[in-house]
DNA sequence: CCAGACGTTGTT
DNA sequence: GTCTGG
DNA sequence: CCAGACGTTGTT
DNA sequence: GTCTGG
């Protein structure tokens, strides 16, 4: 799964990696949390377009917007049956961006957090789904992080993963078009993985409130 | 038909 | 133990 | 994901 | 909104 992540990037940098066109402003992240801003890129049919959600997402029916908190990740295996997030398959499709996210691996002297990165990508997106929520006043932008079966490199460290989007995929994903939520999963679970890399880090990431270096330091 | 749920993870 | 908040 | 709260009544 | 259960 993905509970935690980083974003610690140069907006040039993203600008580009993204093809945006508007100027971007965004702070340094080195322990996003759920429930938090997320920097998130859609499509509006003629061009990308960058800006924030809340993680964890609140379908557009929800009585109660709480819900959110445990919404942050959709099984992508599942997501084209399931009413919270079939329509979100179809139609509302996002790339979260991150550098590099957290997994706590158990052992049996409790859990070890782990600062997992792609070997070649110094900036990359995770497939998400995104939905708008409005009761009154009140209006939410929120969004999913899609999880799938650990890969061998992960398999190690936790059982499950988010889904991180090949370069040449994320077009596809973004697409604007109406597609049936089956291709869409099938499409996500053809594609390869990125080389991984991990190290061990400090317990200091476990409190949310900690945002700084120290997060990303490795315990050796 | 209407009512009621709608999620993931991990642990047991 | 379980839920909410970050 | 982890951390931290978890309750009501009445009074200020 | 959409699906499942009764």
């Amino acid at each position: 799964m993905c509970g935690r992540f980083t974003f610690i990037a140069n907006p040039d940098e993203v600008m580009q990696e993204f093809d945006l066109s508007e100027p971007l402003d965004f702070p340094i992240r080195y322990n996003i949390a759920p429930t938090q801003d997320v920097f998130v890129v859609i499509h509006d049919g003629e061009q990308n377009r960058a800006g924030t959600m809340k993680w964890g997402l609140v379908p557009s029916w929800s009585k109660d917007p709480a819900i959110g908190s445990k919404m942050i990740n959709a099984r992508v295996e599942t997501a084209d049956q399931k009413p919270s997030f079939k329509r979100l398959m179809e139609r509302r499709r996002c790339l979260i961006v991150a550098d590099s996210f957290y997994e706590w691996k158990k052992g049996k002297d409790g859990k070890q957090p782990m600062r997992i990165s792609l070997e070649g990508r110094k900036l990359f997106a995770f497939a998400g789904l995104w939905d708008r929520w409005k009761q009154g006043d009140e209006e939410r932008v929120t969004c999913t992080i899609l999880t799938k079966e650990a890969n061998e490199f992960m398999s190690s460290i936790h059982n499950r993963m988010p889904v991180i989007l090949p370069k040449d995929a994320e077009e596809a994903w973004l697409a604007r078009d109406i597609k049936k939520a089956s291709d869409m999963k099938d499409f996500i679970l053809q594609l390869p993985d990125d080389d991984m890399t991990a190290y061990e880090i400090s317990s200091h990431v476990n409190n949310p409130r900690y945002d700084d270096e120290h997060c990303i330091a490795s315990l050796i």
